[in-house]
DNA sequence: CTAATTATGTCAACATAGCTGACATAAATT
DNA sequence: AATTTATGTCAGCTATGTTGACATAATTAG
């Protein structure tokens, strides 16, 4: 077993076995792993998932979105967020309502329970964060979110900006 | 058609609705969501998915790690690891080698096959996390993952810097 | 007005990737 | 010799995604 050459000097901070960013690709990573992990508690005691977090999260960003709408930004099909959509539906924290304009539509609005859920789930998300920024020292919040942003497919960048149109709009009080 | 009403003064960053930081958190989202597609289409043509790129991420990073090890660091059970597992392994991506103090144990290292098609799935996932350095016009990348690794559990972040302690022990050219 | 298109819903079958529980084996430890 | 540990394996279940096919109602095009 010949025992491999020790190098003289000792490991780069540029890493020599790839003109590749492990570290940055771990660091999203664990980041992000753990990042999903906060809200995972309070879902599993109502019987809910991700697939329930991230419906339920855009709707209540973009009060008033269309099913289309929904599809496109979560990137799945429609029969797969038929099942998660009815649950929400049924459960109270969601509720369609047919469009003005196009009456095929179903415009789609968190309740008072769904808001007060989508907060309460993104609260430890938020706190993650800031406790994060602060432990990090980070002074340039808006550089974080300039690379974040530039992470994003430059077709899909819209999505980012488009706070529904609709959420000023007249919204019943439900429920 | 109401017109909404548009307020005189223009949102302002910091959100009104909340106390929560919804902004980071979306944008954290898109930007995994996308940092993620990118190994996708190469993952499919071999067959493979999501699981078995973490699986043979983790091994090409920390060469010689158990599979008590990696199943620490992926949080599964052994059950779901064993699937993907034991297909890196047939189609000759990992090899399994008998832990030489602890002959039950068995320590995992890439072959060259494997050390390729890891290089390759990173490859475009370093490219746009420095496309995105670059157009954010990052300067302190140092703050950049000092906020990651802060994200982290304190906990796991042991998981962070332990690169195999086994990295630098004799490795039989396999394959 | 009729025909075509669109937005949505639904049924059925399937794939992936996770889970729990139970049990087996070999090696190390007590 | 008995127990514990590291791993493997079988069986069944769940959550979340997929495709394909078809239905309905509303809008748009001709």
């Amino acid at each position: 077993m010949t025992s491999p050459i020790q190098p003289s000097e000792p490991r780069q901070e540029t890493e020599v076995d790839d003109e590749v960013d492990f570290t940055l690709i771990e660091l999203l990573f664990f980041a992000y792993r753990d990042f999903t992990s906060d809200p995972d508690a309070i879902l599993a005691s109502y019987g809910f998932g991700r697939a329930h977090h991230r419906v339920l999260h855009f709707v209540n960003r973009r009060p008033g979105l269309t099913v289309a709408e929904l599809l496109e930004v979560l990137s799945i099909t429609k029969q797969s967020l038929a099942r998660v959509l009815k649950q929400l539906v049924d459960t109270g924290h969601i509720v369609q309502v047919q469009g003005p304009r196009d009456r095929r539509q179903r415009e789609l609005y968190p309740t008072k329970k769904g808001r007060a859920l989508a907060l309460a789930l993104a609260l430890p998300q938020s706190r993650r964060i800031h406790a994060a920024l602060d432990e990090a020292g980070i002074e340039d919040r808006a550089a974080l979110e300039r690379f974040l942003r530039a992470m994003v497919n430059p077709e899909l960048r819209t999505q980012l900006d488009r706070r529904s149109s609709k959420a000023t709009r007249e919204q019943g009080e439900e429920e």
